[in-house]
DNA sequence: GATGAATGAGCTTTCATTCAT
DNA sequence: TATGAATGAAAGCTCATTCAT
């Protein structure tokens, strides 16, 4: 019981301020749980954001995997990655906050690398759907990891500004920005 | 003399641990100066980053925007704000980094503040040039401050990318994959 | 059966470690026994050690006192006395070690007491042989409290010195310098 | 000038409580300084330890060793030496319990070798003085750094008897005793 | 202008102990 | 008998900040 009202008090608590700046005693309190309590479910800060990023977002990330196995064009698997990644930010933007903002600074580096690596691992997934269209001649001819990696960033920084700035947006509006670049930036239109 | 290096000292440190991690210790021994000239010189560690950030960012931004009022046509113009942008991030790394990456978590309110506006103004811009192009009829039809947004989200992680991962790329693979989506996800071809 | 696996992890635990730095967890752990089972046969961690102590020693000390009671010369008497030592000390230098040694620090005041006590009833016991030993004329008129406070000093130094350093001594070595010394040195010579 | 406080209070807190249970929280009490102030002058609480016991009694060890080389009989050598050990024992009890008495448990590994490097150093010393008089067929034939780990132990055992129980003896007694029979149970008697 | 010794609030972590089961 | 999740007091340590010089 304890560790999951833990578990959600931190996803809570580091997303509103980060890693450096939760305090373990500010997540047993939102928790209500004694601090000690922190300790023996998890061996420290670290390690408990850790687990919250592991465990939750690589779950995450293996139900957008599973959807994307089929057969449709590349543009509607585009779209769907896209959707998917909008859901994940929107719905849990606790959590994904995390993973997507915290890389750069702020962790032990023994965290670091291991969120990294669910990082680099999401970025390979897209990568090969944007190689294999690359290779049916589909898409224009571009570095596909770096590709990747753009449509990542993009699909991000607007859901943050979605997220911090504009409620007055629709979701759908994000959506058809994104989509509408990306397809359009990376799919050879046959005529 | 001292405010020079303590600056130079600070941008260093702090683009290298992030705001919570770097320590004013650190950046009086880097810059060879004792702590207290840390406090003779700036009211105290946010102020000196505001201090940076101000300074430094502010400046780099009007380059930008002077190179950008010139009658090109808009291809021309993204082309340019990219390069720019690539500019910015790949040689003031530093502190680019920072002013857009410390932007969610991590900084004193105050602080945060503070940046966010430099960082709202370069986005305004960027959607200014964007509204007059679609003014124009030259650009696809969507919410020209989300494109904007997701266009800069694409450039940084693009570069975080190379800076992190791949110094095996070459600096005319990111500015190619970016320009080519970022142009023709955009721009409308008139045929 | 739980109560002797407890016992027999506390004591490699505790002369492993010292009192303080012996953790509840780790001794359960090598008990192979819950944490609550420790609180369930002993009331805390200074009762366990005061068990400890007083079952394992007060008995060992037994034993010597038995095989004392003898009619042999003074010069026997204090030899067997060493090499009594000897052996609880290096058959049991787990233990033994505990008792004289956390003496002067580290415990708390309540335990300490109880464990002086034994400690105190051993020297009492070795300053009587000596004292019978004066009485009739054979030890040079020394202090005899001091001189058997002296001699356990002595002994237990040595002890320390082969159990931590000198694996290449023979157990025969510690025995023939401590003899050579205390009976030489206490034992009147007659001429 | 609080270093030296710090140094001071920490000779006392340590000595009486022990390494383990003395708090940094105490000592800096008893120094008249905030908690911070020990951590500017030290770098934890080993170091505080550690430079106390290196720069306290190294010097004191140092002072043994010039009165010594000096040409007198090996009986008044090791007179004086149990005699300047006594000192060093009754007016530095503190710093001087700590030093031989800590030394088999509740230290960091990396403390510890540091002061057993002093003891060895002593020890070694004392050896060399056996061994000189050895060669010169004054003393019983054993093994000198086992001879000179036994006296050291008679010395430190009787010194705390003395300062835990029986401040009714007469410091001349303890160095009676151990003088008697050290020399007697070590020189070899030409008649 | 510049210093660096001193501060203290606040942090993470440890661990003996309790108690419902 | 035995468990193990939960506790909370207390510890060691960090670091932005202050201030007398």
């Amino acid at each position: 019981m304890s560790r999951v009202k833990i578990l959600n008090a931190a996803a809570d608590v580091f997303s509103t301020h980060g890693y450096q700046r939760a305090s373990m005693d500010e997540i047993a309190m939102q928790a209500n749980v004694a601090k000690g309590t922190l300790y023996y479910h998890f061996s420290g800060k670290a390690q408990l954001f850790q687990t919250l990023v592991t465990e939750g977002m690589s779950e995450l990330v293996a139900k957008i995997r599973s959807d994307l196995n089929t057969d449709v064009t590349l543009e509607e698997q585009i779209k769907r990655i896209v959707q998917h990644h909008l859901d994940l930010y929107l719905d849990n933007g606790a959590l994904a906050r995390i993973v997507f903002y915290e890389l750069s600074n702020g962790l032990e580096d023994e965290v670091l690398e291991n969120i990294q690596q669910i990082h680099q691992e999401y970025i390979r997934f897209l990568t090969e759907v944007l190689e294999m269209g690359r290779a049916e001649g589909m898409l224009r001819s571009v570095n596909s990891r770096l590709a990747a990696v753009g449509i990542i960033g993009m699909i991000e920084h607007v859901c943050a500004e979605f997220l911090t700035e504009g409620e007055h947006l629709a979701r759908e509006q994000l959506e058809e920005v994104i989509i509408t670049i990306v397809t359009s930036g990376l799919i050879r239109k046959v005529e």
